[in-house]
RNA sequence: GGGCACAUAGCUCAGCUGGUUAGAGCGUCGCAUUCACAUUGCGAAGGUCGGAGGUUCGAGUCCUCCUAUGCCCACCA
């Protein structure tokens, strides 16, 4: 009755069809999951949860080999659960992704020569949603093919309806709560993306440029940034400088500037620094935020002098409308030809804001945006992960967050953007008044009773993702909320850990009272086999399926989590997944040779070993306990490498070797036990390889000759 | 300026709460091979665990300092 099992392995042939079983079998929903169908007819108590939101993809493109990681990782753990009984849920989403999507968007119309600022509004949206919507598929395809077994039938996208209602929801509460403001505050303005940005999403770069000294009446002032400074009225000194004691607070002085004579006012504040430059400075509150800042304290005028894309306004006079490179020199050349340059020092090393994905240089403008208080949402969050109720691995992730959300700063969540979720509010077109009106039923200013236009801003992504534990489960009403919220496990990219870890812990605790998950669990990055960043201009960009159709998806896991400590980056060097498609093949031939010599069925409780025998399986027994250990403690790293290793070098290697001949010998007294044991001992891998290499282990056992069996997939955990 | 992390074999990295001759993968070298597998097997070489001090019966593992590296945060004009 031997099964013979192919002489080679051939993923391509193997992994689309296993998939199609798995996601026929209904295993993936918990609801379909042999535990818990039998808790429903009384059999057995209800079974534990276990749940994991899967981050939502960015459905602007390809997956990636970070995506790969996400899978690998998240599918371990799923499967893991499985096995284990839990009633366990992974759910799927797929992320609008506001700003990014746009970029990558506003690329491809650049190619084909078109600009957004040439479109439509609702053009750009509905061509965007269709660009998504294609991805969508290409991304679902993408993630089956790395053997996700996550809940399609669940599978969320971040502009469903019923998102966008709950993320309304919120932000009406947090209005009501006092939580949310617009005002005219400095912001972050990409003048080639016309648009605000969040903190987060701008880089400081740091570089070299020209230091100007410049003469401004009886002081000397020093500015990396001339062309902004044509409306400089104040200068600023510190109260207690003694150098500038008998310049009184307040004090007019007549001085010749750029564009001819000037009245400039001293203020002193304390925000100088006496020991920098001068110890002086005129300030420019609308392109600068501690300028801003100063001015606010002293109510000072506020003048734009560079327009939202980056050319100087009329106030400039014959540099008006040129971009702030072109006229910086120019103004330079005016400053020395009226004797107002006094020195330029060419060694000045400075921070500059730059626009996160265009690289552009940040423009503070000050712009009526929407605004999320933070420090009352931090606080909870701060407790919470003090207190230990959210888990972080690896561990000095706990640090990091901490030390962010003690200073934490407001958050601008309104975008100049199409592609994204509106926020539900009416503009003032008389007093410029914001309300918000989540339930559109606003029709005149209630300040000054004026007309009213929709507002055209959109959220920030990360306003809606940040409650996705919550919200792609359903809150509040919903039964899947009920059961599997807070969630487990939350597992992504170290590097976003600002951008939505930390914000999900607030909205949920804000919103539900309960922390989102009780473990983080953070991967690094996986880079290219020489230790570099992957980037689309250096060209060394991974895509997960060429690998995965080369040497077999299984093989890409392994090559992904073995060794790959949370945390820390990987570099992903192609031999190591060659590495692995020979440990599949052996894995097979393993199969194979047993398969080949057994001739009965494979019985577990077969007991009449001999004492070696019996030693084999009590050392295996040992092993997977230890797994199961490292299992639980999300030490998937050392418990892949573990399998790997007893696979090869004792099961392979030892075991075969040692009961070769009593095994193919049918007269051989042990010739049973033999076949027992090595049945057995295949079994047992096939378990605890399974969440780690789940196509070929399915595959195997599907030949293997047992009296009754189902899926590996829900096969008991040994 | 503040914070975080890392420094272990040629390369990429493990080494969890301190405990006998420090591990893996890849690479290198030697030998074997009509065997389930050359996508193989057996074997070998290779590390004073960045440096200095300390705690301890005992430290790669804990503490201090130094050196190197990487990352993050920050409103010095």
């Amino acid at each position: 009755m031997s099964t013979e099992l192919p002489k080679t392995y051939s993923p391509k042939e193997t992994e689309d069809k296993i998939y199609k079983l798995w996601e026929e079998s209904g295993f993936f929903s918990p609801e379909g999951l042999p535990s818990v169908a039998l808790a429903k007819k009384g059999k057995i108590s209800e079974p534990e949860s276990f749940t994991i939101i899967m981050p939502p993809t960015n459905a602007n493109g390809s997956l990636h080999a970070g995506h790969g990681l996400v899978l690998t990782i998240e599918d371990i753990m799923t499967r893991y659960k499985r096995m284990r009984g839990y009633k366990t849920l992974w759910l799927p989403g797929l992320d609008h992704a506001g700003f990014e999507t746009q970029v990558v968007y506003e690329k491809k119309l650049e190619k084909e020569g078109r600009s957004r600022f040439q479109m439509d509004r609702q053009q750009l949206y509905d061509e965007i949603l269709e660009f998504t919507l294609n991805n969508k598929k290409n991304i679902e395809d993408q993630t089956r093919k790395m053997g996700a077994s996550c809940d399609w039938l669940r599978e969320k996208f971040t502009l469903d309806k019923d998102i966008v209602e709950t993320v309304y929801e919120t932000f009406e509460k947090m209005t009501n709560d006092n939580l949310v403001y617009r005002g005219k505050k400095i912001i972050n303005w990409c003048s080639k993306h016309q648009t605000s940005l969040s903190d987060l999403e701008t880089n400081d770069i740091e570089q070299k440029d020209n230091f100007y000294y410049l003469q401004y009446g009886p002081f000397v002032i020093a500015t990396a940034r001339p062309e902004t400074k044509f409306g400089d009225k104040y200068v600023v000194m510190h109260p207690d400088d003694e150098r500038y004691k008998s310049y009184k607070d307040g004090r007019k002085i007549d001085l010749e500037w750029i564009n001819g004579p000037i009245t400039a006012t001293i203020i002193k504040d304390k925000a100088i620094d006496m020991a920098f430059g001068t110890g002086v400075m005129t300030i420019t509150p609308w392109h600068d935020s501690i300028d801003f800042e100063i001015a606010e304290r002293h109510g000072l005028e506020k003048e734009q002098i560079i327009d939202f894309h980056g050319k100087l306004l009329p106030i400039a006079g014959e540099f008006a409308g040129m971009s702030v490179s072109k006229a910086r020199p120019l103004i330079v050349e005016k400053l020395k030809s009226k004797g107002l340059l006094v020195k330029i020092d060419e060694d000045y090393k400075h921070a500059v804001k730059k626009c996160y994905k265009c690289e552009s240089v940040i423009e503070p403008q000050i712009k009526d945006q929407w605004f999320l208080k933070m420090k009352t949402l931090a606080e909870p969050a701060i407790k919470a992960i003090e207190n230990g109720d959210i888990v972080f691995i690896p561990e000095h992730y706990k640090k990091i967050s901490l030390h962010w959300l003690k200073n934490i700063l407001d958050w601008n969540i309104s975008r100049q953007i199409a592609w994204g979720i509106p926020i539900p509010a009416k503009i003032c077109v008389q007093c410029d008044e914001g309300i918000v009106d989540t339930r559109d039923k606003i029709t005149a200013c209630p300040k000054c009773g004026g007309d009213i236009r929709p507002e055209t801003d959109t959220f920030d992504t990360w306003f809606s993702s940040g409650q996705w534990p919550f919200a792609s489960l359903g809150y509040p009403d919903s039964k899947d909320y009920k059961t599997f919220f807070p969630t487990d496990v939350m597992e992504t990219a170290g590097e976003i850990i600002f951008f939505w870890v930390a914000r999900m812990i607030m909205f949920s605790l804000y919103i539900t009272g309960k922390v989102p998950f009780k473990t983080v669990y953070l991967h690094g990055l996986v880079l290219d086999a020489k230790g570099q960043k992957m980037s689309k201009s250096r060209g060394n960009v991974i895509n997960p399926l060429d690998f995965t159709d080369k040497y077999g998806t299984d093989a890409f896991r392994m090559g992904l989590v073995i060794g790959n400590t949370p945390g820390t980056s990987l570099a992903l060097a192609e031999n190591r997944i060659k590495g692995y498609m020979h440990f599949a093949n052996k894995i097979w031939n393993v199969a194979r040779f047993v398969l080949m010599n057994i001739n009965t069925n494979i019985d577990p409780e077969f007991n009449s070993y001999n004492e070696k025998q019996k030693e084999y399986l009590n050392e295996l027994a040992e092993i997977a306990k230890e797994i199961t250990d490292d299992m639980d403690n999300f030490r998937f790293y050392i418990a892949s490498e573990k399998i790997y290793h007893y696979f090869w070098h004792t099961f392979a290697d030892k075991i075969i070797e040692d009961q070769k001949n009593s095994v193919k010998n049918p007269a051989d007294k042990d010739n049973t036990a033999s076949q027992q044991l090595l049945g057995n001992i295949l079994l047992t891998c096939l378990k605890l390889l399974h969440p780690f290499m789940p196509f070929i282990t399915e595959e195997i056992y599907s030949k293997l000759p047992l009296p009754q069996k189902t899926l590996l997939m829900i096969e008991n955990w040994p």
